[in-house]
RNA sequence: GGCCGCUUAGCUCAAUUGGCUAGAGCAUUCGAUUCACAUUCGAAAGGUUAGUGGUUCGAUUCCACUAGCGGCCACCA
C-alpha cells in the first residue's frame, strides 16, 4: 500500500522540486489515514521479539527488583485457540506488560500440557476415521501417531498465542512431557509413595468403557434424563420390594437396604433370604441405613456394591459380598449369569426386565428424573466398578521436616489453611467458599489411568508373582494357513501375497470342522491372502481382525527360492528381508498389546510358520536356532497357555511385589506398569515443574534438584494464577495440593478467575450453534488490540463476559482514534520540538518530558492546559490503582473516556484555537500534547501492546538520548506524574465547557444551522473569564460574536438558559418562536422547581442537617440557592417574552 | 437437596465505604462534514434500578421475603 506521506513527497518533489518541503518530509513520520494492524502487528511482534526483552534475565533491573511472575495455563495441546484462550491471554498480558513496565523482574512462562485424555480421545477419533482403533496401530505406533499431532496443534497454537501480543518467555517454554518435567512427575510420585500418601486401593472407581480408564471424580459429568424407575420383586415370596432405575445390576445384588426407621420394614431388618434371579442361588441380607430415602420408590433399595459408591459404602458397613457383574468392556461378564455374559448394560436390562415380566415379578413402571453420569471428554455413561488402582490419600495426616506446612497435616488440612490464612487469595472472594466446600468434601484421589498416553506410573511389577495369577491370562489357538500355491510348488511364500489352493481349502473345511468358533472371544489373522482365506473358511461369520505384524517373514531377494536354499539363511537373516527377530519384535508387540485388552480371554490367530517359530520362542522360551527356524508349523490347532515371564499384563494389578522409583530397577524381572498418571497429577506440579533446572541429570536428589535450581528461587511462588473459574478444582486446588507438598510453598499468592466467553445473549459458543466467533478471524478484521479491549474491557472477575462483533468493532474505532489523534500530534511535535530544540531541552536522562513540564510557570498556562494535565495526573493514580486491584475495566474505561472525551474532544480542540490566537504559545503546547499522548501510550500499552507500541516508534525520543533507536515501549517506565491544578482553576474551565455545551443545546434545539452565525450574550458573575475565552467559546459555540455583561439588562427575542447562574441569551431577531421559547423555559423552570422541593425537604429534616456529612449538607444548600436563583431569572425572562 | 451468582435504557454493561439530575457504548431520531479521524463531529430521546416489605435523614447499594434466569456441588437408588 502506498503511504500517505511519501506519496505527496514524491509528488511534490517531482513537480515543484521544493526542497524545503521535502527536508520536513524527514522528520514527519509516515502514518497512513487509518491505522491498519494487519501491516502493523507481526512486524511489532518481531521487534519484541528480537529486543529479548520477554525474558527477564535480559531486563535492566535493579538487583532488588520485586518479582512478578505468571505461570500461563497451558492450553490443551489440542486443536486451535479459542476465544477463552485469548481473554485469558489478554488478561495475562496486560499484568504482565503493566509489572514489566512498574520495573518488577517479570515472567511469563509459556507452556502446553499433553491432556492425556483430550488428546487421545482426539485421536483416536482420527485415526477412527481411518477405520482404525489403537489396537490396529499398537501402542508404540498410536503413540507416534499422537506425538506427531501433538507437534501440529502446538505449533499452531504457538503461532496463535504470538497473534495476541503475548509477551511470555518463548526460551522457557515448557511441555508437561518434557524430559525435566516428566522426572518432575516421578520423583513427586515416589515422595509420595514413600511418605504413605500415594497407595494401591481396591475399590469403586468411576470407568468410561470408551476410554477403557479410571476417571476421577470431577471428570464425571451429570446430565439430566428420563428414566424408567422398575418396581419389583427379586422372587414371588420375597417380602419386599425394590425400585431401581438399572434392573441388570441387581444381578449383582447382596443386600437389599432399609431406613432403620420405615415401620414398614423394621421386622425384615437383618433377617437373610436366599433367592434366585435366574442365574444361581445367593444370599440377600436386609439391612438398616439412614441414608435411604423413606419416600423414594418403595423406600427399599436393592444393594449392588460392585457397581455403585452409595452401595459400596453400605457393603464396606455390613461386610456384604462384592459381585462384579460389569467387565471393563461395559459388558456383561461370567458372574452375571448364562444368558448374561458378553451383553451389552442395555441388552441385559431388556433381557432382565423380560425375565421380570414373564415371571410376573414387576409391579409396575414410572417415569423419573434422573443423573446419569457421563465422561467429561467423550460423554459416555460411566459405570461405576470395583478395581485395584492407586489413589493419593488426602487425609493422611504426615509430618515433613523442613517444610512448614506439613506438621501433622494432611494434604486437605494444608490446601484449606493456606486459602483460609489469606497466604493465597482469589479474586473474586466469593470462590473461596466454592473452593473450601469442594476440599472440605475431597476423597482420596485416584490417580492411575488406562490410557496410553501420558506419564507412565514409575511403578514396577515383580514379573513371577503376575504369572502365578491363572485367571488374567491370555489363552492363545495358533493355526497356520493351509497349503497355498507357493507351498504346492514348494517355493515357499513370504511376503508373496499367493492364494489357497483347492487342497488348502479343503484342509481349512476339515479344521474348521473340529473349530468351535464360538469359544473364541476373538479372532486375528495375518493381512495375507493365504492366511485370510484359511481364516475366513474356518471362522466363517465370526468378525476377523487384520493385523500385519502377523505376516510371514520377509525372504527379501530369496523370495521365491525353494525351502533347501531358504533354510541356509534363517539364523543369519534373509538379504534385504528380515530377519526371525525382526519377526518376534512386532509379534511380541501385538501380543502385549492384546493381552490387555483380552485378558483371561481366548483367542485365535491365523497365520504362518514364520510367526509359529517366534511364538514357540516367546512363549515356550525356545531358542531362535535351526532346530526351530528349519521347522514348520503343522496343520491344525496349536494351543499356548503358559505365557512367557518377559510379558507383563498391563492393567493386572496382583501382583504383590511391588517397586516404586524414579528410575526403573536394574533387574530384568520387573515390568513397568502400563498405567499412566491422571494429567492433573503432571499439571499439579506446573508452578514449579517449568522453573526446575531442566539440566536435572546433575541433581541426585529431587530435594537437591528443587534447592539448586535459580529461577525457583526468584519467581515462586507464581504472583498470580489466572485462569477461569472452570478449572478451579481440576487445577487450581491440585496445584494447591501437590504444591505445597512438594516444594514447602504455595503455588501462588493471588488467583484471578475469569469468566467463560459467551455471545451476546449469554449462550455458550458452540459450533452446533453457530454462534462461535474466531479469534484469529476478529483479529484479521478487527486487530487484537480491538479484541484484547473488547475482552478486558466491560467484564469483571468470576463473571462470565459476553462477546460479539460490534463491541469488538467499536474498540477498533476506538484503536483508530488513538491512531488519529497521534497522526495530528506526532508530526508537528516532532517538526517542532524534537528536530530543533529536542536535545537542548534536557540532557538529563532521568528526566522525562514529564517533569520539564513543571517547570513551565503555572501562570503561563492557560485555563485548558492546567484541565487537561490536572486530569491526566489523576488519571494516571486512578489506572494504577486500579490495575494494581485487578479492576482491569475500570481502567481501560477511564483511559477510553479521557481519550475520546476529554483529550481528543475537548483539550485537542482547545489546543488547535489556542494556537491560532497565540502563536508563541505553540510550543509549550506541543510540548503538553506530546506529554499527553506519550503517557496515554504507556498507560494504554497493557491494554493494546501493537497500536501503542507502533505510534511510540513515530517519535524520535530525543529527551533519553541512550535509548535512541532501540526504545521500545513495552520497557518504558510506567508514568508517574503529578500535576495540581488549582480548584477554582478547574472549576472555570468546566464553567466555559458547560457554557459552551449549553449554546450548542440552543443551537440544536431551536434547529439553527451550524453555518449561521449568531452571536451570544453572557450576563453574570465571571464576566473576566468569559472575556479571557471568547475566543475558544467563540469558535466552539459557533458563534459570530459575544457580548458579555456583568449587570442586569433586558434581552427580549432571544433563546435563554441558565448555567451555574449565569444567563446565557442567543438573540434571534425576526426568528424567535415565542411560543416554543416559552414552553421550553416553563420547562426548565418546572425542573428547578422539583429540586428545590427536594432539597428543602432535606435541609428541613433535622436529621439530615445534623447528621449527614457537611460537605453535603453545603451541596444541597448551594443547589438550592442556584435553582432559586435559576427560577428568578426564568421567570423574569417569561415575563420579557410577552 | 446444599451452595453461589444474576435481574439497572431496545441490546451489552457501569455506579468507589449507602449521598450530586442513576452513567457509558451500540442501536434509534435530529443535525454537521474540505482544516488528525465518517472507523468522524454536535445534539436528542430512552429508567417505578424485577416485585414487596424493612433498616436509615437518605437505598441501585444493606437486610428479609417473592418471582424469573444461570452456575457449581451431592451416593435419591
Amino acid at each position: 500500500m502506498l503511504n500517505y506521506f511519501s506519496h505527496l513527497d514524491f509528488d511534490i518533489e517531482l513537480t515543484f522540486g521544493f526542497c524545503h518541503l521535502s527536508f520536513i518530509n524527514v522528520f514527519m513520520p509516515e502514518m497512513p489515514k487509518a491505522y491498519n494492524p494487519r501491516e502493523v502487528e507481526d512486524k511489532i511482534y518481531k521487534k519484541w521479539e528480537e529486543s529479548g526483552a520477554f525474558n527477564p534475565d535480559n531486563l535492566e533491573l535493579a538487583e532488588d527488583a520485586e518479582k512478578f511472575s505468571i505461570a500461563m495455563p497451558p492450553p490443551n495441546a489440542t486443536g486451535v485457540l479459542h476465544l477463552g484462550h485469548a481473554s485469558m491471554l489478554a488478561y495475562e498480558d496486560l499484568m504482565i506488560r503493566y509489572n514489566r513496565m512498574k520495573g518488577k523482574r517479570t515472567l511469563w512462562l509459556p507452556g502446553t500440557d499433553h491432556a492425556a485424555i483430550a488428546t487421545q480421545t482426539r485421536v483416536e477419533k482420527i485415526i477412527a476415521k481411518e477405520g482404525k482403533t489403537k489396537y490396529d496401530l499398537g501402542r508404540e505406533k498410536f503413540l507416534e501417531r499422537v506425538k506427531q499431532y501433538i507437534e501440529d496443534s502446538r505449533h499452531t497454537i504457538k503461532n496463535q498465542t504470538k497473534k495476541m501480543g503475548s509477551s511470555c518467555d518463548w526460551s522457557r517454554e515448557r511441555y508437561t512431557l518434557d524430559d525435566g518435567l516428566s522426572r518432575a512427575v516421578r520423583e513427586v510420585f515416589v515422595k509420595m509413595y514413600n511418605d504413605g500418601l500415594i497407595y494401591k486401593g481396591d475399590r469403586i472407581v468411576n470407568w468410561c468403557p470408551r476410554c477403557e480408564s479410571t476417571l476421577a471424580d470431577d471428570e464425571v459429568e451429570h446430565k439430566d434424563q428420563k428414566a424408567n424407575l422398575y418396581y419389583f420383586k427379586y422372587q414371588k415370596d420375597f417380602p419386599i420390594t425394590i425400585a431401581t432405575t438399572r434392573p441388570e445390576t441387581k444381578l449383582g445384588d447382596t443386600a437389599v437396604a432399609v431406613n432403620p426407621k420405615d415401620k414398614r420394614y423394621k421386622k425384615y431388618i437383618n433377617r437373610v433370604y436366599r433367592v434366585d434371579l435366574g442365574n444361581g442361588e445367593r444370599e440377600i441380607k436386609i439391612i438398616a441405613d439412614r441414608e435411604v430415602d423413606m419416600d423414594f420408590g418403595t423406600g427399599a433399595l436393592g444393594v449392588t456394591p460392585a457397581h455403585s459408591m452409595a452401595d459400596w459404602q453400605m457393603a464396606q458397613k455390613n461386610n456384604l459380598p462384592i459381585i462384579k457383574i460389569i467387565g471393563e468392556d461395559g459388558k456383561m461378564n461370567d458372574n452375571a449369569g448364562k444368558g448374561y455374559k458378553g451383553l451389552t448394560v442395555l441388552e441385559a436390562r431388556e433381557k432382565f426386565t423380560q425375565y421380570l415380566e414373564e415371571n410376573k415379578l414387576i409391579e409396575k413402571v414410572e417415569e423419573v428424573d434422573q443423573s446419569l453420569s457421563i465422561c467429561y471428554r467423550c460423554d459416555t455413561p460411566i459405570e461405576p466398578l470395583p478395581s485395584k488402582q492407586w489413589f493419593v490419600a488426602v487425609d493422611k495426616k504426615i509430618t515433613i521436616k523442613g517444610n512448614k506446612y506439613f506438621q501433622n497435616k494432611s494434604l486437605k488440612d494444608v490446601a484449606l489453611e493456606v486459602v483460609r490464612n489469606k497466604e493465597i487469595k482469589i479474586i473474586p472472594e466469593r470462590f473461596e467458599k466454592t473452593y473450601f466446600n469442594w476440599m472440605e468434601n475431597l476423597h482420596d484421589w485416584c490417580i492411575s489411568r488406562q490410557l496410553w498416553f501420558g506419564h507412565r506410573m514409575p511403578v514396577w511389577y515383580k514379573s513371577e508373582s503376575r504369572i502365578k495369577n491363572q485367571e488374567s491370562r491370555m489363552k492363545i489357538t495358533f493355526i497356520r494357513h493351509c497349503q497355498s500355491e507357493g507351498n504346492a510348488k514348494d517355493t515357499p511364500d513370504g511376503r508373496r501375497d499367493s492364494a489357497l489352493t483347492k487342497k488348502g481349502e479343503e484342509q481349512a473345511k476339515e479344521i474348521a470342522k473340529i473349530v468351535q468358533a464360538e469359544k473364541y472371544d476373538a479372532v486375528f489373522s495375518s493381512t495375507l491372502k493365504r492366511a485370510k482365506q484359511t481364516a475366513n473358511i474356518i471362522f466363517g461369520e465370526k468378525k476377523i481382525i487384520y493385523d500385519d505384524r502377523l505376516v510371514e517373514i520377509d525372504f527379501g531377494d530369496l523370495t521365491g527360492s525353494r525351502t533347501s536354499e531358504l533354510d541356509k539363511f534363517r539364523e543369519a537373516g534373509f538379504p534385504n528381508g528380515e530377519k526371525y527377530t525382526d519377526v518376534a519384535k512386532r509379534v511380541k508387540d501385538f501380543l502385549e498389546e492384546t493381552e490387555g485388552k483380552y485378558q483371561g480371554k481366548h483367542i485365535a490367530i491365523v497365520a504362518h510358520s514364520g510367526v509359529w517359530k517366534v511364538l514357540e520362542h516367546i512363549i515356550n522360551n525356545k531358542p531362535l536356532d535351526s532346530n526351530l527356524l528349519n521347522s514348520h508349523a503343522d496343520l491344525g490347532l496349536i494351543e499356548y497357555e503358559k505365557i512367557n515371564s518377559k510379558f507383563q499384563i498391563p492393567n493386572s494389578k496382583f501382583s504383590d511385589e511391588v517397586y516404586v522409583g524414579v528410575e526403573s530397577p536394574k533387574n530384568e524381572d520387573w515390568t513397568q506398569d502400563s498405567d499412566t498418571l491422571d494429567t492433573w497429577f503432571s499439571s499439579g506440579l506446573w508452578t514449579f515443574s517449568t522453573l526446575l533446572d531442566q539440566d536435572h541429570k546433575k541433581y541426585k536428589t529431587f530435594e537437591e534438584w528443587v534447592a539448586n535450581s535459580p529461577d525457583l528461587k526468584k519467581f515462586h511462588p507464581m504472583s498470580v494464577m489466572e485462569t477461569g473459574y472452570d478449572i478451579l478444582f481440576f487445577w487450581v486446588a491440585r496445584m494447591i495440593l501437590m504444591t505445597t507438598y512438594a516444594t514447602g510453598e504455595v503455588p501462588f499468592e493471588n488467583v484471578y478467575l475469569h469468566g467463560m466467553v459467551r455471545d451476546k445473549h449469554g449462550r455458550k459458543m458452540s459450533k452446533s450453534l453457530g454462534n462461535g466467533i474466531d479469534p484469529i478471524e476478529m483479529i484479521e478484521k478487527y486487530g487484537t488490540d480491538a479484541l484484547r479491549l473488547s475482552m478486558i474491557v466491560g467484564s469483571s472477575p468470576g463473571n462470565d463476559l459476553r462477546i460479539y462483533e460490534e463491541k469488538i468493532e467499536g474498540y477498533r474505532n476506538f484503536v483508530n482514534k488513538l491512531w488519529n489523534i497521534s497522526r495530528y500530534i506526532i508530526p508537528i511535535y516532532v517538526k517542532n520540538i524534537e528536530s530543533e530544540k529536542g536535545n537542548s531541552m534536557s540532557k538529563n536522562k532521568e528526566l522525562d518530558i514529564g517533569y520539564w513540564i513543571l517547570d513551565i510557570n503555572y501562570e503561563n498556562l492557560t485555563l485548558a492546559d492546567k484541565w487537561i494535565l490536572g486530569k491526566l495526573s489523576g488519571l494516571i493514580e486512578e489506572v494504577t490503582s486500579d490495575l494494581d486491584n485487578c479492576e482491569f475495566s475500570q481502567a481501560g474505561e477511564k483511559l477510553r473516556d479521557f481519550i475520546w472525551s476529554d483529550f481528543a474532544d475537548w483539550y485537542l480542540e482547545i489546543s488547535k484555537i489556542e494556537i491560532k490566537n497565540n502563536t508563541e504559545t505553540k510550543n509549550v503546547k506541543d510540548i503538553i500534547l506530546a506529554h499527553c499522548l506519550k503517557t496515554l501510550l504507556k498507560l494504554l500499552h497493557p491494554f493494546t501492546p501493537f497500536v501503542t507500541e507502533e505510534i511510540w516508534s513515530k517519535f524520535k525520543h530525543t529527551p533519553n538520548p541512550s535509548q535512541e533507536g532501540r526504545s521500545l515501549l513495552m520497557t518504558e517506565k510506567w508514568p508517574k506524574f503529578l500535576f495540581k491544578a488549582k480548584k477554582e482553576d478547574i472549576a472555570d474551565f468546566n464553567l466555559i465547557k458547560n457554557s459552551i455545551i449549553a449554546i450548542r443545546n440552543l443551537r440544536a434545539e431551536n434547529k439553527i444551522e451550524p453555518a449561521k452565525k449568531i452571536k451570544a450574550i453572557f450576563i453574570g458573575k465571571k464576566t473576566d473569564l468569559f472575556k479571557k475565552e471568547a475566543g475558544v467559546i467563540k469558535k466552539l459555540g459557533r458563534l459570530e460574536d459575544l457580548v458579555i455583561e456583568s449587570k442586569k439588562m433586558k434581552v427580549e427575542k432571544a433563546i435563554s438558559t441558565i448555567v451555574d447562574g449565569v444567563e446565557i441569551h442567543l438573540p434571534l431577531e425576526g426568528l424567535l418562536d415565542f411560543k416554543k421559547e416559552l414552553e421550553r423555559i416553563e420547562k426548565e423552570i418546572k425542573e428547578n422547581e422539583k429540586k428545590i422541593i427536594e432539597a428543602g425537604r432535606n435541609l428541613a429534616n433535622k436529621n439530615f442537617t445534623e447528621r449527614a456529612p457537611k460537605e453535603i449538607v453545603e451541596e444541597v444548600k448551594e443547589k438550592l440557592k442556584n435553582s432559586r436563583d435559576a427560577i428568578i431569572k426564568l421567570e423574569e425572562k417569561k415575563k420579557l417574552l410577552f
